[in-house]
RNA sequence: GGUUCCAUAGUGUAGCGGUUAACACGUCUGCCUGUCACGCAGAAGAUCGCGGGUUCAAGUCCCGUUGGAACCGCCA
């Protein structure tokens, strides 16, 4: 593990009771001391794990604090029997202390107590986010990165990928994201952008001929963070397979997910990943990221309450959501979820809850005659005792509500089963939405996917038909992935652009290495790119992305250690043809 | 950009109109030969984020502001 030299012989994890009797030298830091007057005891911690010295010279500490790093010799020495502390890996033995060295002294006061680090307020931890990794915890998230990394990489190796690391400074892309810029020097008023993702290298890499790429690659977006997407930068498992179809694509991703899942971590992962269409995700799900740990579905009742006079339903969309076994709940936990319900963008919460003579009461069952209780009974299989929740809303909107009351319905009721990895591949995107504000279609995802049904389609379907070879993987609840086929074909690729109502000229400005190098022959292709961060949070369990990262930003994209974004100096600026208003 | 919540010794919290702002951990001093969350005795340590207002009286109530977090927007 460690290499031997003038600071140690051993690490302070590694010793144990064959080491009794041998002289040993380790290095670490000071992790608490109990003086007990003629005898004192010091833990020392290093990353492999600690070990107790003592010493019944309490005076060779005396000038000592917490966290101090030192160098000590001594002797292996057995505990007796009592003394042995099980908790400790290294509890049999303790280093009987002749000699210390000061290789770093630590103020005796601390921004706060080391163990305690993950209890503080992350703005403190931040700034002092070389102490908050002194942590045992904190420290491991990191080290065990390390562990996901290697394998990611060793996979992606024997599957037969090739590493690939695209430029940091590249050219600012007008679709997507705010970019990051950097200043040019050289070239008076103009910037470098940092990447998004490596989207674009990596199609020209496939252009290039190379077969498969991988790259565990840095993106930087200018967007707001939020607790599982980290402001400024993050890592994808970024990969590109040459002459490779949306199966093949999945058959890799399921394979290294599942498998990267499956070392990692305890819980059950469910293979294979069901394919779930978007539009089937949206009206099931009321969401493009479905946790699938959470049981219930949303039906659509819109054709249901077309003959029915329920006034705030009228000329709405209405999707159901049933729950067994909840009518016994107070109305008090109705009044909750129907406020909770309100604070989130419904107008209203109705329900009916299901008698045990099978008749309804509640809120809307008085709008309901016989008949529509007994088509509702034998549609859904309703159940004594049963509920069924009712959202009502404008088409474009009711979906996502209904989604957003399955969530807490799941969470209100724990119905979500916490030991199990549940993936599932989104596929079908559409490749154009609407837009309210620009009046017009736009790319929804990437513009860069290829239409399903190829020039085709684009010639022929309706614009809001028209699918795309676009998909994501989603892991409970979690968006992990998004990927595609990828249009390499010029003609489609204008085509597809004019539908969203740019000219072949955008192109040819915006975006002109791919489009130029696809009139070389490129080679169809496809790809995706895992998030990194991402996947570690979920295997570690950690409600913020940023409890994996070792430097992580705020949430206001600030790094507090080193005090950025900075300003710089008056020289720097002029060099960079930059004036600050 | 919007909404909600939060801000009190080094750290984490309590105090919700009325003496000297409390407790735990940490720090410092002293005692202690077997602790490992050591123990015991003592001490230091707080412009209660900042500004204004209400009040006889504000850490506490109100308004503003700054900073942080979560959510919405945004994230092809």
């Amino acid at each position: 593990m460690i290499k031997v030299n003038k600071y140690r012989t051993h690490s302070c994890g590694e010793l144990r009771i064959d080491h009794v009797g041998t002289k040993v030298k380790v290095s670490g830091f000071i992790e608490n001391m109990r003086d007990h007057g003629g005898v004192i005891f010091v833990d020392l911690r290093d990353q492999f794990g600690m070990i107790q010295l003592v010493s019944n010279d309490n005076s060779m500490f005396s000038e000592l604090t917490k966290e101090s790093n030192i160098c000590v010799s001594g002797e292996v020495v057995k505990r007796s029997e009592e003394m042995i502390n099980p908790k400790l890996e290294t509890g049999e033995i303790e280093i009987l202390v002749n000699e210390i060295e000061v290789l770093g002294k630590s103020k005796n006061v601390l921004p706060f107590e080391i163990k305690e680090s993950t209890d503080v307020i992350e703005d403190l931890r931040l700034k002092y986010r070389y102490l908050d990794l002194r942590n045992k915890k904190v420290k491991d998230n990191i080290l065990f990165r390390s562990d996901v990394l290697s394998f990611l990489r060793n996979k992606m190796n024997s599957l037969g990928f090739t590493e690939v690391q695209t430029p940091i400074l590249t050219a600012s892309s007008p679709e997507g994201a705010r970019d990051y810029i950097v200043p040019s020097r050289k070239h008076k008023g103009k910037f470098y952008a940092l990447p998004q993702a490596p989207q674009i290298f990596k199609e020209l890499l496939m252009a290039a001929g190379f077969d498969k790429y991988y790259q565990i690659a840095p993106c930087f977006r200018d967007e707001d963070g939020r607790k599982d997407r980290s402001p400024g930068e993050f890592y994808q498992l970024d990969f590109e397979m040459a002459y490779a179809t949306q199966e093949d694509v999945f058959e890799i991703g399921e394979e290294v997910l599942s498998e990267t899942f499956k070392k990692f971590s305890k819980k059950e992962v469910i293979t294979p990943f069901p394919r779930i269409t978007y539009q089937e995700a949206m009206l099931k799900y009321g969401t493009d990221k479905p946790d699938l740990r959470n049981p219930l579905e949303i039906v659509d009742l819109t054709d249901f309450f077309k003959n029915i006079t329920f006034p705030p339903f009228i000329n709405n969309s209405v999707r159901g959501i049933k729950v067994e076994n909840l009518s016994t709940k107070p109305n008090s936990w109705f009044n909750d979820l129907n406020d909770y319900a309100i604070n989130n963008g419904l107008k209203g919460l109705g329900y009916i809850k299901v008698n045990d003579d099978l008749s309804f009461n509640g809120p809307i069952a008085k709008f309901l005659s016989s008949e529509d209780c007994q088509q509702l009974i034998s549609n859904l299989n309703l159940k004594p005792q049963s509920v069924l929740f009712f959202i009502g809303d404008k088409e474009e909107v009711v979906s996502k509500l209904a989604g957003t009351i399955r969530t807490a319905l799941g969470e209100k009721l724990e119905l979500i089963d916490d030991s199990r990895f549940k993936f599932c591949y989104i596929i079908d995107f559409p490749m154009y939405e609407y837009n309210q504000e620009e009046g017009k279609y736009i790319f929804s995802h990437n513009p860069f996917s290829m239409p399903q049904g190829g020039l085709e389609a684009l010639e022929n379907q309706k614009i809001e038909d028209i699918k795309a070879y676009q998909y994501d993987i989603v892991c409970n609840g979690i968006e992990l992935s998004s990927g595609a086929v990828r249009n390499h074909q010029p003609e489609i690729m204008e085509k597809a652009f004019a539908l969203a109502g740019y000219d072949k000229e955008v192109l040819e400005t915006k975006f002109p290495s791919l489009y130029n190098a696809f009139h070389y022959g490129a080679p169809p292709h496809a790809g995706m790119a895992p998030g990194l961060d991402r996947m570690i949070m979920l295997l570690r369990e950690e409600p913020n992305i940023r409890e994996v990262i070792a430097f992580p930003m705020n949430n206001n994209a600030q790094d507090l250690m080193m005090g950025a974004p900075t300003e710089v100096s008056e020289q720097q600026l002029r060099e960079v043809h930059i004036k600050v208003r």
